[in-house]
This record gives structure tokens, sequence and C-alpha cells, in this order.
DNA sequence: GAACTGACTTGAT
DNA sequence: AATCAAGCCAGTT
């Protein structure tokens, strides 16, 4: 049995590119939205930095939600999204309707 | 194995 | 629009 954990990453790892998704989002494909918290829980945990497009998912405002607004995970996130052409206004929010990704 | 934790969400103030 | 409160549940201790 799959751990939810590792449906997760797997799940991430499938964002494309230029898109993001919210914690809800990942946790539906995984088979519980509920356990949207874990989502963020794993990513804190992962620490996969390289092999892990964490920074592709946010929560259900479209906003950063890392716990502490000056944290430089935060802005780290802000510039890895932009690198990817998505726009990240300077309060952290984002254009959920435009950039999320829709799992085919 | 019980208790604690939280990078969420939603609905009520 | 901004805050608050309460569910929810896998991972960690």
């Amino acid at each position: 049995m799959r751990s939810f954990k590792e449906k997760v990453i797997l799940a991430v790892g499938q964002i494309p590119k230029g898109r993001v998704a919210s914690y809800g989002q990942i946790a539906a494909i995984c088979g519980n939205i509920r356990a949207a918290r874990q989502v963020g829980a794993i990513l804190k945990s992962v620490q996969d930095l390289g092999s892990l497009p964490w920074w592709r998912v946010l929560n259900s405002q479209g906003n950063i939600s890392i716990k502490g607004n000056f944290s430089a995970t935060k802005s780290l996130q802000k510039i890895l999204l932009e690198e990817e052409g998505v726009e990240v206004t300077a309060n952290f929010s984002i254009e959920m309707e435009k950039y999320r990704w829709k799992k085919k």
C-alpha cells in the first residue's frame, strides 16, 4: 500500500512547468481532499529541492501560505514561480484561474 | 500506540 | 474584506 506521502510526491511531480495547484487539489488527487494539511507538511519535510516542484503548490486562495511572512522559503517560492513565467504579485498572490493546473 | 502538530479549507462572525 | 473557529487526517514524536 502506497502511503499518502508517496502519492503526494508523485502528484506534485506531475504538475507541469508554469502551472500551479492548490494543496487541496493535490490532496484530492491523492484520494482525500481533507488531507490538504498533510500535503503542506509533507512538502516541508521532503526537502527534496532538486526533484520535487513544491513551489508549484499554493493554498486555495492562490497565495503562498508558508508559515512566517518573511521566511526565505517563501521568497524563494516567488522567485522560482516567476522563473517559470508565473506572475506573482508583491504580496505573494497568484491568479489561480489563470495558472491552475488541470490534470488530464 | 497514544498524543501532538500543522506550507489547509470552509463556513461563520 | 478581514478574522476567528472548528473540522480533518497523515506524519512525527
